[in-house]
RNA sequence: GUCCCUGUAGCUCAGAUGGAUAGAGCAUCAGCCUUCUAAGCUGAGGGCCGCACGUUCGAUUCGUGCCAGGGACGCCA
């Protein structure tokens, strides 16, 4: 791989400056940035700027002196042949001008990596875990867990691509209130097929009311092996255990369905059951963070910073959700994860600070626990946003959206925002087959390539992959410098914790490689140029790949 | 009342770690297919970056306070 160039030209930035101007040594402004506009150079300092205070000279004068100096000392470095100019500018900034030559190292790199092009070693193999989904076995997935799941699945991925050891974990609450009235509304509805009369007065606001309960029932009184409702009676815990099971499978298969995988599934009854719960809580009383009042445990979270004390052993003795997920956290520390990472949505939010306060209480640095809130998404169909109640049974799935718009459009769109921006998803768009489609438009540039490597074959003509010469035009440079911010790309999804930046990257490659499609003939009568190019774009090809590969997306050959 | 998110072009949104004339798509208007996929490209118009103050040589970006929209604040999960 080649040095980076900016790292070298900052360096070298650095030590002439210091040598020169000593007082400058503390100063910390000789990171170089990329100017928003092109006329301004490849790179920009803003050193002179910073310096005026400590040298008390203007800002431009200094620019002056530092761009001569500059100039001058970049003869005998490996730099010399590839720095163009390096120019003052009002109101005193140095612009740095390369030659095109500074940049082909890049296609140089990918063709060499291929697809592990991007990927580096900045996680160190670090334990990281990452939970998401998680949905309660109570329904098939709804929207808001199908952007979870994308966005989760995605930032595996990348967290992946930058050298962390990632698990992807779902954990399932097969236990609780909502489970019990989950089992409750299909024994009742299973209740209705036996006797032939209806319990509708018998469900509450809170029993699951969709269509999916009486197939179930249906189903588990076969499987179950149920005739009478005495026997029904008696296996209310087969029928609970029948309906999580039952939709569990619904819920793997939809995930599967959608790229999703998960490596590890875990389950509440066996990782917090009532065993390791009475050892947490006689772990937390010999802590003396707990309390008793009213006739409940407390945990005394404000010691840790949450605004409240809060309940983990209700007065009637159940637990609340805190009590098993403390259980479940320290479970994911004993097994050696470094980062431990959520994904909640919204309405959990006040429930952060407990649970940091929790992992805190047992010893373990609360930042080590990262929860990201997801907001939710609206689906509008024909302009109107479609209404969602989970429990009422009438909210749009994931198995729908995925049915009617397909797995691509459905993945990329549910990456189309910042992870906590609420996202509104237009069905008829994402089924759209046009350039308002963000999908098409880089499966497209995907798919081109390809019918250009076809006609290149066709032509006997070979793909240059190493020493580049021709490639000059705006739009082939502007192509090959955006190909190289790859890698920092994936950076900055691990920094935002969000794999956001990606998709708007992959958008602007391929509308870079649309331009320069467009503007430049690739197998054509030059052949010198024509491998070159044919490299460039397949180069391209590479990048776009790897890139819809982390974000779970197709690569089509054929459009 | 406390906390979180959001406020940028007519609409949907980019602008990570403060930089030079604030960008893209849609919509509107005008163009480009005898040559590698027109699911593409080119051009035009369109802006008190919610408001005020502060920090700074420099603020859409950072801080504080307002205003507006959305959400969360249970011995639910």
């Amino acid at each position: 791989m080649l040095p980076d160039i900016r790292a070298q030209l900052q360096t070298h930035l650095r030590d002439i400056l210091t040598r020169h101007y000593p007082p400058l040594a503390d100063l910390s402004a000789f990171e170089l940035e990329t100017p928003a506009d092109k006329k301004h150079g490849e790179y920009a300092s803003n050193v002179a700027l910073k310096a005026t205070k400590v040298l008390k000279k203007p800002p431009m004068v200094l620019a002056q002196e530092f761009a001569g100096l500059l100039m001058a000392s970049a003869a005998p470095t490996p730099l010399a042949g590839l720095i163009v100019n390096v120019e003052p500018k009002a109101p005193g900034f140095i612009n740095f001008y390369l030659s095109p030559k500074a940049f082909f190292g890049i296609l140089t790199d990918i063709f060499t990596q291929k697809d592990k092009y991007g990927t580096s070693s900045v996680g160190q193999k670090a334990k990281v875990q990452i939970e998401f989904v998680s949905a309660n076995p109570t329904g098939p997935l709804s929207v808001a867990h199908a952007r979870q799941a994308v966005v989760g699945d995605a930032l595996g991925n990348i967290f992946e691509a930058i050298g962390f050891d990632v698990t992807k974990e779902y954990y399932i609450n097969d236990e609780g209130r909502q489970i019990d009235l989950l089992g409750d509304s299909v024994k009742m509805r299973a209740e209705e097929i036996l006797s032939g009369r209806s319990m509708q007065e018998h469900f509450s606001d809170d029993h699951y009311k969709g269509g999916y309960i009486k197939e179930m029932a249906a189903q588990c009184l076969k499987e179950v092996g149920i005739r009478t409702r005495e026997e029904l009676q008696a296996k209310r815990v087969e029928v609970r255990k029948f309906a999580v099971d039952y939709l569990m499978n619904v819920i793997q298969k939809e995930l599967s369905d959608f790229g999703v995988n998960f490596d590890v599934w875990s389950y509440q009854s066996k990782i917090a059951d009532e065993k390791h719960i009475q050892k947490m809580l006689e772990y937390l009383n010999g802590c003396h963070v707990l309390e008793e009042k009213d006739g409940a445990v407390w945990f005394k979270s404000t010691q840790f910073g949450d605004d409240k004390d809060r309940v983990v052993r209700k007065s009637d003795g159940s637990y609340t959700y805190l009590m098993p997920d403390i259980v479940y956290h320290e479970d994911k520390y004993k097994r050696g994860f470094q980062k431990v990472i959520n994904f909640w949505g919204p309405d959990h939010h006040g429930y952060i600070n407990r649970l940091k306060a929790a992992v805190q209480a047992l010893g373990h640095d609360p930042a080590s626990l990262i929860v990201l809130i997801v907001q939710l998404a609206t689906i509008y169909r024909e302009g109107q946003p479609v209404s969602m109640s989970t429990r009422s049974g009438q909210y749009i799935q994931l198995q729908e959206v995925m049915d009617e718009v397909g797995v691509d459009a459905a993945r990329f769109f549910f990456l189309m925002r910042h992870i906590n921006m609420h996202l509104d998803f237009d069905l008829d768009l994402a089924k759209k087959e046009s350039p308002e489609n963000p999908v098409y438009y880089i499966q497209y540039a995907h798919a081109r390539i390809n019918s250009m490597n076809q006609k290149a074959r066709e032509a006997g003509l070979a793909n240059q992959e190493t020493n580049f010469q021709l490639l000059e035009s705006p739009e082939e440079l502007d192509l090959i410098k955006r190909l190289g911010s790859f890698s920092e790309i994936l950076m900055i999804c691990y920094n935002e914790l969000d794999p956001y930046a990606l998709a708007t990257y992959l958008q602007e490659l391929a509308g870079l490689f649309h331009k320069f499609y467009d503007g430049h003939r690739v197998v054509g009568e030059d052949r010198a140029l024509s491998s070159e190019r044919l490299a460039l774009v397949n180069a391209t090809k590479i990048v776009l790949a790897n890139g819809l590969r982390l974000l779970g997306v197709s690569r089509p050959e054929r459009m």
